[in-house]
DNA sequence: ACCTGAACACCGTTCAAGT
DNA sequence: ACCTGAACACCGTTCAAGT
């Protein structure tokens, strides 16, 4: 095929094709050839665009968390600010729960990834937090954010009457589905109240001079 | 070849060498072909035992989970017991990281995991957590152990002090693998202290009648 | 009953050839 | 500079053929 004046593909266009994919089949639906017919081109075309497929999911992880929020940081108290952005982070990954094991590993390289640790950890320490326990917190975060995002609490119980009748205290559990946003959204929230208040308590005790 | 007088291949015999691979070297190598020759064997005869792979590698991450020790329900005060199952949790899926991924999606149909999640919600409900707060709990403390288990936080920041040039309170990140145990381990037992602090409050309220 | 080789429809990636 | 078809070394799975 003759080349277009202007490319076809785009980096850009690579990536939303892929996060378009990832979200309406899985992440395993993303392959290379799958990919390229979406865009109209041969499987070989990505690979001038970007080095590897794992580059590709990369910028996709990364898209999705730069939609998160993290303007709090500086301009509000930080416990609001932790809160904020916390229901931001965990909203942003609920809406791409597919992606989630893509960046579920940390920031490594991605942009978007790095620039929100920065504005999290420095905002605990502005905030006069100590440094490990800044590092703590952040960590205490994602493990929650993506632990939940990862898979939902209530769909790991198959809708099977059957399946529970030999664990005595499971007999309800065929039920946790149906319920699945009061049990995974209300399992967040109460979790990150009960950790931002024992912070906010913890808090206090650092300015009063208690040992931790 | 001629049939053994005794099958050449078992379940558990399959089930011990993926599991092997998988900490050896990641899920991703874990492959039909590659097990069967690491079985001696030719890779179609694997099912002869299970009907896909997903069933060995289901079986692979039910027998990680059966190690969890959730022996304490029912023999101790709930707090202690929550504590020393998360950290058995914690610490069976810091053994076996790569496996995390197979088991982070809630119990399925895989018997250990409802053992323990019979176990764990059972021991909550007999010390008088209403069933709703019970569910959110258990899948608190999935979140937490699972997120932390499935990549550690400090590792997450490639050891390259380039990187972390644009991006001003992350100057030392990378340091943070250097102190992956501090970092991970501090997070992890942090998080537990608190939420089982907060749990404590929120049953002490709930026990006066105070309304949540 | 259990293991085999051959086959099918896929993978990620490389590369020489095209424009 | 960017896209292509052909090729390589892999996948999971099916199945008729062997004992």
């Amino acid at each position: 095929m003759a080349r277009p004046r202007r490319s076809l593909l785009t980096r850009q266009r690579i990536v939303d094709a892929a996060a378009a994919l990832a979200d309406a089949e899985g992440l395993e639906a993303v392959s290379v050839r799958r990919l390229a017919t979406e865009l109209g081109v041969a499987g070989p075309s990505l690979y001038n665009h970007f080095a590897t497929k794992s580059e590709i999911i990369d910028a996709v992880a990364d898209a999705v968390v730069a939609q998160v929020d993290v303007s709090f940081f500086g301009s509000r108290d930080w416990r609001e600010a932790l809160r904020l952005w916390a229901h931001s982070y965990h909203a942003v990954l609920s809406e791409h729960p597919n992606i989630v094991p893509a960046l579920a590993h940390g920031p490594g390289r991605r942009p978007a990834a790095l620039a929100m640790a920065d504005a999290v950890y420095g905002g605990l320490i502005d905030a006069g937090w100590p440094p490990a326990r800044a590092t703590h917190i952040g960590a205490l975060m994602r493990y929650l954010v993506t632990g939940s995002a990862l898979g939902s609490f209530a769909l790991g119980f198959p809708v099977d009457e059957v399946l529970y009748a030999n664990y005595p205290h499971l007999r309800q559990a065929h039920l946790l589905a149906g319920h699945r946003s009061s049990v995974d959204e209300g399992a967040f929230d109460f979790g990150l109240d009960l950790l931002i208040a024992g912070l906010d308590k913890h808090y206090a005790e650092l300015r009063k001079g208690v040992p931790a």
